[in-house]
DNA sequence: ACAGGCAGTCAACTTTTTCTGACTAATTGA
DNA sequence: TCAATTAGTCAGAAAAAGTTGACTGCCTGT
């Protein structure tokens, strides 16, 4: 996705938008928000995703710190993703977007 | 972007995400959002946008009925296209995305 | 020891999106 | 009459995003 340096473009909710796009980014975050998310359980769960697919999301919304990335030290040691503060600053935009669209 | 039928995924916010995902259209929206706007003035406000992905986010927009396309019969004959009820409804999510971007 | 789940990565291919440049067609000002 | 402006369209190329399938490496249960 290239950003970083990107100039803006002067339109700062862009930023917030192109972070939520994406053919899955929209589903992934919707899971997270109900409960932490496992790359397993995603790929179960979205239908005709990849692999890749969900890596590279889940990849880009932890580098956007929508998500964070969770080592979990219990008996089986799995990994879980989880809203992050500024993840969670997005639920209330994306609960009126459900309610416009809906 | 071959939209109507798509099966929905589960997740309504995902539709009124991708209406305003794409290259320009965040940018096209704000400016409609300020005033009506127009073809070839988007094309010069916009540096780097191409009169194609001008024209089809414009005829997207249109068909989402996020904006409406206007013949404004005046001395010189031009078109303009102003936010929809639809799209005015987007205006406050907008702005708070602009918010959290900031 | 082996199978299966978890969490990925990689290369090759396809699909979708965007850009480039040429072209159309009506109107207007010099 | 000629050039410019407005509002596009079209084909082809390039870039970005997504899919497929193979493969890795760790851990756990049998």
């Amino acid at each position: 996705m290239e950003n970083g340096s990107e100039a803006q473009s002067q339109c700062p909710a862009e930023s917030l938008l192109k972070q939520l796009s994406g053919k899955w980014k929209p589903q992934i975050f919707r899971s997270a928000l109900k409960q932490p998310v496992r790359f397993n359980a995603l790929l179960r769960e979205l239908e005709g995703a990849s692999k890749q697919a969900i890596a590279s999301a889940l990849k880009e919304m932890e580098e956007q710190d929508l998500i964070r990335k969770t080592i979990i030290n219990e008996k089986p040691l799995h990994i879980e993703y989880t809203l992050s503060e500024k993840g969670r600053s997005v639920i209330p935009i994306f609960k009126q977007l459900e309610n416009l669209a809906g």
